[in-house]
DNA sequence: CGTGTGCCCTGACAGC
DNA sequence: TGCTGTCAGGGCACAC
């Protein structure tokens, strides 16, 4: 399951095969994954050079040398396998370099691909209203603060807003939540600027440390297979319904809906 | 404008 | 063994 950690380890390690290099073939094998391919894709970037990569939330880009970047999403169960020895069916695109193959597989088909003009990314709609990177210097306890101000739904919900800070996803801020100490269903404008405070340095811990263990991945791709590994962390709570706190006098884990999804909390750490 | 719901899609897994 | 149901994920359209 993609989040931002795993987008990070993917563009880095894209980037250690791609960066420098001129794409020499695109194939298309199925158009459409959420959303159907640029009709132009092919042109586009056949023969065009990757200048280099990077990631905006969740979102890998793809920059050519010719002010055109490609934007990839990963959905749920996207990734690129690099150097496959064997098609997938779900390889919908594969780009080839000299040396090396690309195959973006998504069996779910939740993610997409788009092509712009790099010149005119940050008018590109999904960016133009996100707020700021977690990892960044902007997102800071007075942003939250400010953005929660008078809001009455959950803090949970807010955090995975995109417009408020771009690239968290559920797992994340369960997590963060948890080491932070706050209740995933308090109004999100009741949320104090000390309880923010001690929040915003763990969303980036908690980041930072998958980055760090996907990082380990990393290697994956120099095997001969090109596979892509995800990281494997430890949740502290995600995923662990019923099962005892890591705190040592912290309750049991519960599980339930908000919008639609899990939330999973420590009802005795997080008030 | 804020909030809530359902949909997109497939595979894994549980239970019969 | 095969069937059915449920769930996971992010983003967006749409209704109130």
């Amino acid at each position: 399951m993609p989040e931002l950690p795993e987008v990070e380890t993917t563009v880095r390690g894209l980037a250690r095969f791609l960066e420098g290099e001129r794409i020499l073939r695109v194939q298309v094998n199925r158009p459409d994954m959420r959303r159907r391919f640029p009709p132009d894709i092919v042109q586009a970037l056949t023969g065009a050079r990757v200048q280099s990569l990077s990631r905006r939330a969740k979102y890998g880009l793809l920059h050519t040398d010719r002010d055109r970047t490609m934007i990839f999403h990963l959905g749920m169960s996207g990734r690129w396998r690099i150097d496959p020895e064997e098609p997938d069916k779900h390889d919908h695109l594969v780009l080839e370099t000299a040396d090396h193959s690309f195959a973006l597989c998504d069996p779910r088909r939740f993610g997409w691909v788009d092509l712009v003009d790099t010149s005119a990314l940050e008018a590109w709609p999904a960016f133009a209203a996100m707020g700021p990177e977690p990892l960044g210097d902007a997102l800071t306890a007075r942003h939250l603060h400010l953005a929660f101000a008078g809001r009455k739904q959950s803090v949970k919900l807010m955090l995975l807003d995109q417009r408020i800070v771009a690239g968290l996803g559920n797992i994340y801020v369960c997590e963060a939540l948890w080491r932070a100490g706050i209740n995933p269903r308090k109004a999100a404008g009741r949320v104090s600027l000390k309880a923010l405070n001690r929040l915003v340095p763990e969303i980036r811990s908690v980041l930072e440390q998958s980055i760090r263990d996907g990082g380990s991945s990393l290697r994956d791709y120099a095997r001969p297979d090109g596979e892509l590994g995800y990281f494997a962390t430890r949740f502290d709570v995600y995923g662990r319904e019923e099962e005892d706190c890591h705190r040592e006098d912290g309750g049991v884990i519960r599980r339930f809906a908000q919008g639609g999804r899990s939330t999973w909390y420590c009802p005795r750490c997080q008030r």
